[in-house]
RNA sequence: GGGCGGGUAGCUCAGCUGGUAAGAGCACCGGCCUUACAAGCCGGGGGUCGCAGGUUCGAAUCCUGUUCCGCCCA
């Protein structure tokens, strides 16, 4: 006895050492010259606007898992490290920290700020960086990339070129979402639209030439000052009426056309509406097709410009108040309707969103959709879980063109240079140095910088090297798997298919593992302004990283969109981690150490279950226990193979937990005792403790994914020969075969089990203290169970603290037992002085209550003709065996009551 | 307004291609410091599977309706 292990296991004594340990042997590095077969995952990269919570955490852990998994499957793995520059986000975030200083980036300018954000960037790189290592992530971080490095700047600006020279990137004036705040256009994804209380305006607009007028009804009064037209629907009432006349704008007398247009909506309002073509998406269409002007009368800061006239130079909001009051007091006003409509609002700052006129760059889409929607129809790309493709589908089909300028300084710069002199525009690689119309030389770039997202579509190949045509390249594209979380699906997964396939003709991977989004236990979502975030930091330090990673890889069910944790799941987990450590603690203090010579001991990592199997020979044939023990084993090493080769990382957590603790610790570690703990048979002795050895190396190494650490550590203790690896991440999966799997060992065992469960609930029942020893006299007449039991007499004796078993084919004295009714036997406990008849007489009227329903049920079942008529066979034959066997129970159970009947 | 997902034990969730007496974790109740583990051990209680119909010999599982919750899109 040499290895005493601590009473606890403390993760903070070896996470690190371990992750260090690893890194020096550099044992997550990709090898693209192996003949493996390559595994690649990119890596979602974290924005780097900070540290990453428990939600990104998640995504990390299953890919961990799923590389480690494939190591040991045989594969040449590379997970692929890097971070995103995260333009709006992260730009917004440096402004924060500016605005602390009394500064403002316009006050430093361009250069400088730009130079803050990557001193911020190196911050949280490593900040990230870290954090991922405490994960012990298998990144090969020799690898890692940024979305703004040199590389990647390449990829992105000769993706732009190359989209430009193929039209699929145009420029032109359109209405955008325009942030007022970040006072940049975003995308349409990230406007968010939010129910909001507010007013609809019913204005009178006089009508030339008469004292009439029309009613108009807005919720945006302030837009009436770039009014220029009013539009009806060919149905409504008054189409005939106002069919050429002209409309008098209020406050700025400006003559508006009546146009007719199919796009109103005649039930809305009062079915006459307003045209503001440059504050408004729909007037833009309808101005456009009956060619009215645009009058934009905001500035980029949503204050009025000098087309607002006298109302210049207001926020968008005062000028609406003001407005209002002005048409209250002059009669222009019909009414004033609350009206609740959704609002856009910017996804960083929460800020009213302002439809704005504009010129923007925008990729064509649809062309690049086609491919993409064909890609997942025709399982190029699979979805995980499949329930996913519905929301794919409904977005790429109705995708809409993508603004991809943004008024950021942080962030890849347009590759498009303008001509000073004449105006031209070149889009190119390298800056221009003439103008090739004229020849100008004064040229300068655009000032605009590109979506984040726009990179970040290219990630699974820039990362690789392209346009450089990189051994990596060709070696790990098409990625094997991407794991990430389904709320990005339009964002991030849908584009990096459309590039994917349009850059590199080929999909950037194969499957998508969509994951669900971490919440508090409550089901909320996390969120900083619901101070419900729990802190990644917080949780490992104060439980461990495997039982973060276990909390997290256990609740992975695919489809499920939330995943509630709290510190009670992960506590609990943290448990489990703890009950290894101990069954292992336990294994390794009765194994022998390498000075003692444990060189016959199985050595760890090479170690096959099969080799454990054959340990039992003609003359010592391996205990019931021990078979059971490896039947069961060698079911849970094809259960959880074929679990996560599926992605289904709860069945397999599931699975191992519970054959870990209910199987492997409570009961075959207390059967191996009776082996372990006597002296009279060293070889006996021997035998056990390389089994156990054995079995614990499997186990390990099936949790390694899952627990990387403590299964490290572990791991590190067992006896090992020169075939060993360095570390168990370097050890193959361990093998089974069906073969191993024994339904016989496994009937017997249950059988012995389910006696010795019996005498534990007569016993704690009885309120027999666990101090005292009882006797016990199993009764049945069939011979081979008597035989069995006589087998596995030791078993019972010791798990159910009994002095004496007795198994016998005549019937006992059983005054003062207390009785138990197995299957095709009868348990008794004698207890003179000890047993409540009263109490035994309730247990066994319980008991009797039980089956009698069982019994109705299946007597319903066997007298129904069509039951018998129609169902398979074999549930006819499970039905009637039952009802057999549970009426010979009842008539036993009957019996016992009539020897406790007062 | 359109679409999707979901209501199963006190809580969080499995099970859902119909059939082997409804499962897990945590929580709960009772008893134990039994030398691997009290972050533990032994035993126990707890669910008319949202509601109403239907199909079927048989429904948590399939169909229809209904209600509630969540999400996405407009």
């Amino acid at each position: 006895m040499t290895t005493t292990l601590q009473k606890r296991y403390e993760p903070a004594e070896y996470e690190e050492k371990w992750y260090r340990f690893w890194e020096a042997h550099e044992l997550f590095k990709a090898e693209p010259k192996s003949n493996k077969e390559p595994f690649c995952i990119v890596i979602p990269p974290p924005n780097i606007t900070g540290i990453l919570h428990t939600g990104h955490l998640l995504p990390m852990v299953l890919q961990d898992l799923i590389i480690r998994f494939k190591k040991a499957r045989g594969a040449d793995t590379f997970w692929l490290p890097g971070t995103d520059h995260a333009g709006i986000a992260t730009q917004n975030v440096v402004e924060r920290e500016l605005a602390k200083e009394g500064l403002t980036r316009e006050k430093i300018g361009r250069e400088e700020f730009v130079k803050r954000v990557w001193e911020w960037k190196e911050r949280s790189h490593d900040g990230i960086t870290d954090q991922l290592k405490r994960l012990g992530a298998s990144l090969d971080w020799s690898r890692e990339r940024f979305t703004l490095d040199e590389g990647l700047c390449k990829a992105v600006t000769k993706a732009f070129v190359k989209l430009f020279d193929d039209g699929l990137i145009y420029r032109g004036f359109y209405i955008i979402n325009w942030c007022p705040r970040c006072q940049t256009a975003i995308s349409d994804l990230e406007a968010i639209y939010r129910p909001t209380e507010g007013n609809l305006y019913h204005i009178k607009y006089p009508i030339k030439d008469t004292v009439d007028h029309i009613v108009v009804a807005t919720t945006r009064p302030e837009t009436m000052l770039g009014d220029t037209g009013v539009a009806i629907h060919k149905s409504h009432p008054k189409a005939d009426y106002l069919r050429g006349k002209t409309i008098i704008l209020p406050v700025v007398g400006r003559e508006l056309p009546v146009v007719e247009d199919d796009a109103v909506d005649p039930e809305f309002g009062t079915g006459i509406v307003k045209i503001t073509p440059a504050h408004d998406p729909n007037d833009f269409e309808i101005g456009n097709r009956h060619g009215l002007p645009r009058i934009t009368v905001m500035n980029k800061d949503a204050t009025m410009n000098q087309n607002a006239g006298e109302y210049q130079g207001l926020e968008r909001m005062e000028c609406r108040r003001r407005l209002v009051k002005y048409l209250k007091e002059n009669g222009l006003l019909e009414k004033i309707e609350p009206h609740s409509h959704k609002v856009a609002h910017c996804q960083r700052c929460d800020t009213v969103i302002e439809p704005y006129l504009s010129q923007q760059w925008f990729v064509k889409t649809k062309p690049l959709a086609e491919p993409a929607i064909a890609a997942v129809k025709n399982g190029d790309v699979k979805f995980i879980s499949p329930a996913w493709e519905n929301l794919y589908f409904d977005w790429m089909e109705n995708i809409r063109d993508w603004c991809i300028s943004r008024q950021l300084w942080w962030g890849h710069r347009i590759p498009a240079y303008y001509c000073q002199g004449c105006d031209e525009q070149i889009v190119s690689e390298e800056r221009p140095s003439n103008c090739p119309k004229c020849g100008g030389t004064e040229i300068v770039q655009d000032e605009d910088v590109l979506d984040t997202w726009f990179s970040s579509a290219l990630w699974p190949f820039s990362t690789l090297g392209w346009p450089d045509d990189t051994e990596d390249l060709r070696t790990y594209y098409p990625t094997s798997c991407l794991v990430t979380a389904f709320d990005i699906i339009f964002f991030w997964v849908a584009r990096m298919i459309m590039m994917g396939l349009y850059v590199m003709h080929e999909v950037p991977f194969k499957v998508v593992y969509f994951n669900g989004l971490i919440c508090d236990e409550k089901g909320q979502k996390m969120s900083k302004s619901k101070d419900n975030v729990v802190d990644a930091r917080n949780l490992i330090s104060e439980f461990g990283t495997d039982a973060v990673r276990f909390a997290l890889a256990i609740q992975s069910i695919p489809g499920r969109q939330y995943l509630p944790i709290s510190e009670g799941r992960v506590a609990g987990y943290r448990n489990f981690v703890n009950k290894i450590w101990n069954a292992a603690r336990f294994i390794l203090m009765n194994t022998p150490s390498a000075e003692e010579g444990n060189g016959s001991m199985p050595a760890a990592g090479v170690t096959k279950l099969s080799d454990l199997a054959t340990l039992g020979d003609e003359q010592r044939p391996l205990g019931l226990a021990d078979s059971w023990m490896l039947s069961r084993l060698a079911r849970l090493v094809i259960d959880v193979t074929e679990d996560l080769e599926e992605y289904k990382f709860y069945e397999a957590c599931d699975v191992i937990y519970q054959f870990v603790w209910h199987e492997y610790c409570d009961w075959y570690l207390e059967l191996a005792k009776l082996d372990l703990y006597q002296d009279d048979d060293p070889q006996l002795k021997e035998r056990c403790t390389k089994i156990l050895c054995g079995s614990l190396d499997v186990i390990l190494r099936l949790l390694h994914p899952i627990m990387p650490f403590i299964t490290e550590e572990l791991w590190q203790h067992l006896p090992r020969s020169d075939d060993s690896p360095i570390s168990i991440a370097l050890c193959d999966w361990p093998e089974s075969d069906k073969s191993l799997v024994s339904d016989d060992a496994e009937r017997s065992m249950s059988l012995v089990m389910e006696i010795i469960t019996k005498v534990r609930t007569m016993r704690s029942e009885m309120n027999v203290p666990p101090s005292r020893q009882a006797p016990v006299i199993v009764y049945t007449a069939n011979a081979s169970l008597r035989e069995l039991l006589r087998d596995g007499s030791k078993y019972i004796m010791s798990l159910a603290k009994t002095e004496s078993l007795t198994v016998t084919d005549s019937e006992p004295e059983r005054k003062h037992c207390a009785t138990a009714v197995g299957a095709d036997c009868e348990i008794f406990v004698p207890l003179e002085g000890i047993i409540n008849f009263e109490l035994e007489r309730a247990r066994l009227g319980k008991e009797l209550k039980k089956i009698d329903k069982n019994i109705n049920a299946d007597e319903r079942k066997l007298r129904n003709r069509e039951f018998i008529s129609n169902a398979p066979r074999d549930i006819i034959e499970m039905v009637k065996k039952r009802h057999r066997e549970s009426t010979e129970q009842r008539a036993k159970i009957e019996r016992a009551l009539k020897f406790v009947a007062d």
